[in-house]
DNA sequence: CTCGCTCAGTTGGCTGTACAACTGGGCGCC
DNA sequence: GGCGCCCAGTTGTACAGCCAACTGAGCGAG
C-alpha cells in the first residue's frame, strides 16, 4: 500500500488480511482468539487489537464481546492515496489513465469556496477544469479549486502531466483528511463537451474538501462521472462510522 | 446516540464533541494536550486516546505526532442507527417519515441474492418494496430482500408501519455492520410510479447489504432516490479509511 | 427431552509505564 | 538579520496487567 512506516500492528493487520484474502478462515468463518495471535506473533494483546481495530475498520471483520472475531468479507479497501487520486487508482485496478486540462482561472472565491477553503474575504483561488479518461475514454470531468499558493504549483506543472496530486506531494503539499459528498448532478456545456454527453443528463458527482496534516484546508474539488463508470462503496458499523446521509433542500 | 451504554471514553467523547461544536477550541484550533485531558476528566492518557479516536474517525479532529490536534469542522455524524434506518434519519432532521408497502413477494433467491445473503442453492427470500416520503412527497423507493427466517417477521409487521428497522431489532434482529454501495441507477416501471417521475429519469442508488453480530447477513436492499432529496456524506484520511472507488464495468 | 444454570473462553474497558518520532519555537552563532 | 541547532512538548507505538461483560457449550435437574 505504499506505507513504508514498518509498526508491528501495521505488520500483523497487513498479515491478517492477506490471511482473510486467502481465504484462510473463510467467509464467515471466526479469527483466534486475540491472545492466540498475540503469542503467534510474539507481540502484546494490545497491538493485536490495534492491528484488529484496522480491519474492523474497513469491514472485513465484528468484533463482539464474548466471542471470538467473526470474518465479514475480503473486499479490497483502497487506501486514502488511491482513492484521492483518479491516476493512482485507475492505475490499481490496471486501467490507464489520462487526463487533458481543460482550463485554468484565476479569480476570487465566491462565497462558497471561502468557506470551504477557509479563505478571507477577497482571497483569490486558481481552479482547474479537467477531463479524466480511462484507456482514452472520457469518464470524469474534475473541477479542483485550490487556494492561490497551492494553485501556482499546479499551474506550474506540466499540462499534459497525467497526475497532479502526485507531483503536488513531491513539492511537500500533503492530503491527509477528506470530506466527501456524494449526490447527482446535471452535465452542464462544459460537462457535456468534455464527456461527450448531452447538456443535462445525470452525473454521479463527488464533492470533495481535502485538508493537510495542519488541518489546512488544500483543495476543493467537485468530480463527476458518467453513470456506469464508478461506484463508491463505504463500511460501516455500530462501532465505527463516518457515513452520512444528508438532507439535499 | 441513543447508545446509553456509558463508558468513560464515550463520555469524553461526547463532551469533547460538544465542546467542538459549540466553538470552545475555535475552528481550526488546537485541542489541550492528552495528558492534559487526561487531568482534566481524571482518566488515563490511553481512554483520551480512545475517546479521541472517535471523533478522528467522524473527521471532526486531525491528528499528528508532535503537535497537538487541530479541529477540522463541526460536522454532525449520524449514528449507525440513524443511517441505516429511514424512519430515524427523518426525525433527527426534524422531518415527519412516512412509508407504504408497494408489494411484498416470496420467491427463491436469484444467484446476486445468494451471493449477498450467504445463502445455499434453492432458499427463497422475502423481498419487501417499499416508497418512502419526508412530510408526505415520495422521496425514495426500497427494494429490501431478507431470508426467509427474518422476511416472516417482516411480512407479519403492521403494513401502515412507518418503520421496519425499529420493530425488527425489538424482537431481536441485530443490525451491526452494513456495506454500503453508491451509484446513479434509472427509474423503472414502478420506480416511476411510486415516486411521480418519468420512466428512465436518474436516481441516486444507495445498496446496502447488512449484517448482524455475528456476521451472518440480515438484509441486502436497494434503495433509489429522486435527485436533490438526499446526499450521502464520508470522512476519510491517511489513518482511517472506509470509502472506496470502485470500477462499474 | 427441555429448560436453566454454571463456567471456561473471549473481547471490552481502563490503568500505568516507557520509549520513539516528530513539531515548532527559541536561542545562539555567524 | 538570517540561518541552523537544540530542546521542551506532544502524539505514536508497545508492553503488562486487571477486571467486567458477554457468549456459547455443556451439564444437571426436573
Amino acid at each position: 500500500m505504499a506505507d513504508g512506516r514498518q509498526t508491528m500492528y501495521r505488520k500483523v493487520a497487513a498479515d491478517l488480511r492477506q490471511a482473510i484474502a486467502e481465504g484462510t478462515y473463510g467467509s464467515g468463518g471466526r479469527l483466534p482468539a486475540e491472545s492466540a495471535l498475540a503469542e503467534r506473533y510474539g507481540v502484546s494483546r494490545g497491538t493485536i487489537r490495534q492491528a484488529l481495530a484496522v480491519l474492523r475498520a474497513d469491514g472485513l471483520v465484528t468484533s463482539r464481546r464474548g466471542t471470538r472475531r467473526v470474518v465479514l468479507g475480503t473486499a479490497r479497501v483502497q487506501s486514502f492515496g488511491e482513492l484521492l487520486s483518479f491516476t493512482r487508482w485507475a492505475r490499481s485496478i490496471g486501467e490507464e489513465p489520462g487526463g487533458r486540462v481543460a482550463g485554468v482561472t484565476r479569480r476570487p472565491a465566491d462565497d462558497v469556496e471561502r468557506d470551504q477553503l477557509r479563505l478571507p474575504a477577497g482571497a483569490r483561488v486558481c481552479e482547474v477544469l479537467r477531463v479524466r479518461t480511462l484507456s482514452g475514454a472520457p469518464v470524469m470531468v474534475e473541477r479542483s479549486v485550490y487556494p492561490a499558493h497551492i494553485g501556482e504549483l499546479v499551474a506550474a506543472l506540466d499540462p499534459d502531466a497525467v497526475s497532479h496530486t502526485v507531483p503536488l506531494e513531491e513539492q511537500g503539499v500533503l492530503f491527509t483528511d477528506a470530506r466527501h459528498t456524494i449526490d447527482i448532478a446535471f452535465a452542464d456545456a462544459d460537462d457535456a463537451r468534455l464527456l461527450g454527453c448531452a447538456p443535462g443528463d445525470p452525473l454521479l458527482r463527488e464533492r470533495r474538501r481535502t485538508t493537510d496534516p495542519s488541518g489546512a484546508p488544500v483543495e476543493w474539488s467537485q468530480d463527476r462521472y458518467l453513470p456506469g463508470t464508478v461506484a463508491f462503496q463505504v463500511h460501516n458499523s455500530t462501532a465505527t462510522g463516518s457515513l452520512s446521509r444528508r438532507a439535499a433542500f
